[in-house]
RNA sequence: GCCCGGGUGGUGAAAUUGGUAGACACGCAAGACUUAAAAUCUUGUUCGCUGUAAAGCGAGUGCGGGUUCAAUUCCCGCCCCGGGCACCA
């Protein structure tokens, strides 16, 4: 009986289908476990053979899982909402309802065909209206709330407006604007305008005006993941810095809850780092310095700096402000008024892109001076574009002997620098060091300058002119898109004011719409249908929501995927709880990740889950590359020529469709007939053969290296195609793809189940009982591969299993008792043929029920060793000794060897080594 | 520039706690079966040297040093590749 994976495959996978195999519920009776893969974005391309690496090693983990007794969840659903199902639109004229449909069915299908375990009744789709009016409710949840610094938790607004109402802002200043102060009383007597205006500063969701990053081609804003060295991520276009009215995250007040919050879980040291640097906390203080030209107005009378460093402050040499600072204004001599002006309208001229392509040094003397506080030095006051005005005061004070961009700035401008770390500054760079002492510095004299930090903190709040303070690199997550193609803000504007709509109104239905061109002002396409604008006398909001907003709770819905009244149920979050395994890329390090911490912690918060980090472990499973062809063609010929003789050429090289390339050999009819262009191609061979050139890259369409899952499963099945991604690698490591290796995993599959079946004879497997010696080989087998399976080590326990078969076949086992626990420790990995044979041999019941098998230790109990005997460490015999072998023993045994003797000369040896159950080594 | 990964045969890789480097495969070579092919099986395969063979000797995990009886593994310095961040004061 043949091994025929196509059938086998397909009747399993429509039975399983039939009797929902993979339907699961929450059964309290039972622990569980919840196995998350990132969902797919349905794009138009479909799947390539690297797209479902990690969903294999989730899929075996899961059905691993199951088999040991757990209750596992392991959903599937769509991403559906984005740019390039509307960029799709307006290129082909077709609706991104209908074009977002036919990609998930593709998709589907091609999922299907490897023969995953998801319970496709959880499945959820970003843009159906039965989700995104959840998506919706929890963004009317981020409207509602503020975040209290001194809980540091997210509570409702209606507390913060019984607050405002007893103390006024004194006790909860504004994380929106550090210069709002009011009291009760001017609460109280403000209107309803004036009070929506404060409580918008506070929100967790809020609209407000501000630099955004605008791209033009897509013609909406992008939030700052979405940017990539200063052009959009998607489409690589330009982007530039724009002030629109947006909506926004407030996630900078999370900040310390996210960091703190990473220490809980189990992601990848590199995945932290990612994370903790886009935060990017630091400590310091910030200072004022009394400005001391005349010509500044009362208000005015200090400029206040950020600074990591405050031990420097007497090598401060100069001020730098961004070129959007307020004070500038009113410092600026009139002398240099004209100078400012100019420079301010050359930063304004320079786009975010030419910034970061030529760090040029730019500046202009304000004409302003302050003071130090502690010498009384005058310091001029700069401004150039190196400082940022988003980042602590927009302000910062130079001390180029320790800081390489002042030290550049004094130089170009040939400003003098003061040295105060002695012979740590050599004078032609600045050295950032912590570790000198101190000099040309009052008080701090001879202080190391790490302790000088502490010291001169003090000494500022003791004073009154600094203080301490922590900044955060992160800014607030713009939230709103000029785009068509995602969920609708639940608002409404009425004279100015923001109007959430009462959450039983919801979902507000995206309309459909035929043409997506922008509206008008930088407006989404939403703002050309009028009717739909107009809403109970006020106007609609017309952004979109952005792609991350559903994708940031995805994970609670399939917890509870029908629920019509609720995001989710307490009783259903509460049963599976967070995320235990979570396997997806890299690339949503600081986008998706953050975000979706921070809802969940809102979430937990305001009470509506029970914990407030979503995934307990992270996996990011590796890119696989795709192995490229190239042909070289004789320049301004049409004669190719093969890879062995291009230097004699000079040629211009081609990428060739890889399934017309065997090994490195290109099949030439084929060529010919692969595009118009090469149908008249002549060769320039060797011995008749072609050979093509080869190239590791991206696996992408215009590489024509693209493998298809589809096609690997129609010629080996999917059981052969889910055991070999295994075995490409570890998991988390990027590596190429190879279609020649897959004939060692499938020749694996077929001589498993010759143990069971026999081309002439039909089933071999018999009800012997194994030997001993079988079994040994088994439980040894169980071991490794449960070992290997639980730490995510697949392709050893692919490894183990071939060591296994190729065992239990040279010691011709047939035993139906031993093969059939093999078959359940298989299943994982190849579950087609494992439910197969399970039927063959008469089981009843699903395989995927079975319960996993527990070592037996008594077989694999050893009584001797095969010990490597080395000398000086080189080893040199092997020696089989006893287990319970003393040290003199051993050295008895070893000293009676010949070899040894010979290498011993007749001196005694130094010493000799034995470590029990690992080696023996004779020192000479 | 800063922060993470990584560098092992012709190729993908293994070595989980400092203890036999290269498991398991691919590829390649030789052979068996076959009219032939496919499939299957057997043997060999880190490199160099000696040997008909069995075997032996030497070198070897990016480079240079160190610790240790023993280093792919730990320490110091450097080179290269991949990823992330980038005027964040």
């Amino acid at each position: 009986m043949e091994y025929g994976f196509s059938a086998i495959e397909k009747k399993w996978q429509e039975a399983w289908k039939m009797n929902n195999a993979y339907r699961v519920s929450n059964d309290p009776s039972k622990p569980k476990y919840y196995v998350l893969d990132m969902f797919p974005y349905p794009s138009g391309a479909g799947l390539h053979v690297g797209h479902p690496l990690g969903y294999i090693a989730s899929d075996i983990f899961s059905r691993y899982k199951r088999l040991k007794g757990f209750n596992v969840l392991h959903p599937m659903g769509y991403d559906s909402f984005g740019l390039p199902a509307e960029q799709y639109a307006i290129e082909h004229g077709i609706a991104p309802a209908i074009s977002t449909d036919r990609n998930i069915d593709n998709f589907r299908s091609q999922l299907d065909k490897i023969g995953f375990c998801y319970d496709w009744d959880r499945e959820v789709r970003t843009s159906n209206p039965n989700y995104y009016k959840w998506t919706q409710w929890i963004f009317l949840q981020l409207f509602d709330s503020w975040f209290d610094r001194k809980a540091q938790k997210a509570r409702s607004i209606n507390d913060l407006i019984v607050i405002f109402k007893a103390e006024g802002n004194t006790n909860t200043p504004c994380p929106g604007d550090k210069k709002l102060v009011f009291s009760a009383a001017e609460w109280n007597s403000g209107d309803s305008s004036k009070q929506s205006e404060i409580l918008m500063k506070y929100r967790l969701a809020f609209c407000g005006v501000g630099e955004v990053n605008w791209c033009e081609a897509l013609g909406t804003v992008l939030a700052n993941d979405e940017v990539i060295n200063g052009v959009s991520e998607r489409g690589g276009h330009p982007v530039v810095k724009k002030k629109l009215r947006q909506w926004y995250l407030r996630i900078t007040e999370y900040a310390e809850r996210l960091l703190a919050g990473l220490q809980t879980v189990d992601f990848s040291d590199s995945m932290k780092d990612m994370q903790t640097n886009w935060i990017g906390k630091s400590f310091g203080a910030e200072i004022d310095f009394e400005i001391a030209a005349a010509n500044t107005s009362a208000s005015a009378s200090h400029l206040k700096v950020y600074t990591t460093r405050p031990d420097t402050i007497f090598g401060v040499d100069f001020m730098v402000i961004a070129p959007e600072h307020e004070l500038i204004t009113t410092i600026t001599s009139p002398e240099q008024k004209k100078a400012v002006e100019e420079y301010l309208e050359y930063v304004n001229s320079r786009s975010e892109r030419e910034r970061m392509a030529e760090k040029k040094i730019t500046g202009v003397f304000s004409g302003a001076y302050c003071k130090n506080p502690f010498n009384g030095v005058l310091i001029p006051i700069w401004i150039s574009e190196y400082v940022l005005a988003g980042y602590g005061t927009g302000a910062i004070m130079a001390v180029p002997c320790g800081d390489e961009r002042d030290f550049k700035f004094a130089q170009h401008f040939s400003i003098p620098i003061t040295n105060i770390i002695g012979q740590f500054f050599n004078g032609n760079e600045a050295n950032p060091t912590k570790e000198a002492r101190l000099e040309n510095s009052g008080f701090l004299d001879g202080l190391l300058m790490s302790d000088a930090i502490t010291f001169s903190l003090d000494k500022l709040e003791e004073l009154g002119i600094g203080k301490r303070q922590t900044n955060y690199k992160m800014r607030d997550a713009a939230f709103s898109r000029q785009r068509y193609w995602g969920e609708p803000f639940p608002i409404v504007w009425k004279n100015d004011i923001a109007i959430p709509l009462s959450s039983t109104a919801l979902p507000i239905e995206l309309p459909e719409l035929s043409d997506l061109k922008p509206g008008p002002d930088a407006q989404g396409p939403l703002a050309n249908l009028p009717e739909w604008l107009s809403y109970d006398g006020g106007a609609r909001e017309v952004n979109t929501m952005p792609g991350y907003a559903g994708s940031s709770w995805y994970f609670l819905r399939y917890m509870d995927p029908q629920n019509d009244s609720e995001f989710c149920s307490r009783a259903a979050s509460d049963y599976w709880g967070q995320v235990d395994l979570y396997i997806g890329g890299t690339e949503h390090a600081v986008g998706h990740l953050l975000y979706s911490r921070m809802w969940t912690k809102v979430l937990f918060d305001l009470g509506h889950i029970g914990f407030d980090e979503p995934y307990k472990r992270l996996v990011n499973q590796g890119k696989i590359g795709g192995d490229s062809r190239l042909v070289y063609r004789v320049r301004n010929s049409k004669q190719f020529v093969s890879a062995g003789l291009k230097d004699d050429y000079e040629t211009d090289e081609i990428h060739v469709d890889v399934s017309l390339v065997d090994g490195f050999l290109l099949d030439m009819e084929g060529f010919k007939k692969w595009k118009p262009d090469f149908s008249d191609a002549t060769f320039i061979t060797e011995d008749g053969e072609y050979k093509c050139g080869a190239r590791l890259e991206k696996m992408s369409k215009r590489y024509f290296n693209v493998v298809n899952p589809d096609d690997i499963v129609e010629k080996y099945g999917a059981d052969t195609f889910r055991m070999y991604e295994m075995f490409l690698g570890p998991v988390e490591q990027d590596k190429p793809w190879d279609t020649k290796g897959i004939e060692g995993v499938h020749r694996f599959i077929r001589k498993f189940w010759r143990l069971f079946f026999d081309a002439e004879k039909g089933l071999v497997a018999t009800q012997t009982p194994a030997d001993a010696a079988s079994w040994k080989v088994f439980y040894k087998m169980l071991k490794k591969v449960e070992e290997d399976t639980a730490r995510f080590s697949f392709n050893t326990a692919v490894s183990g299993f071939m060591i296994g078969v190729n065992e239990l076949t040279d010691l011709n086992c047939h035993s139906i008792e031993l093969l059939k626990k093999f078959l359940i420790i298989l299943t994982p990995y190849a579950p087609h043929i494992c439910e197969e044979i399970w039927q063959q041999i008469g089981e009843v019941g699903s395989i995927l029920d079975a319960s996993y098998p527990v070592v037996d230790e008594t077989y694999l109990v050893e009584t001797s060793k095969e010990y490597p005997v080395a000398v000086n460490g080189k080893t040199r015999i092997i020696l089989n000794i006893d287990l319970n072998a003393t040290q003199a023993d051993v050295e008895a045994l070893v000293l009676k060897e010949p070899m040894i003797a010979k290498w011993l000369e007749g001196k005694p040896p130094k010493k000799i080594i034995f470590v029990k159950n690992k080696m023996i080594n004779v020192v000479i």
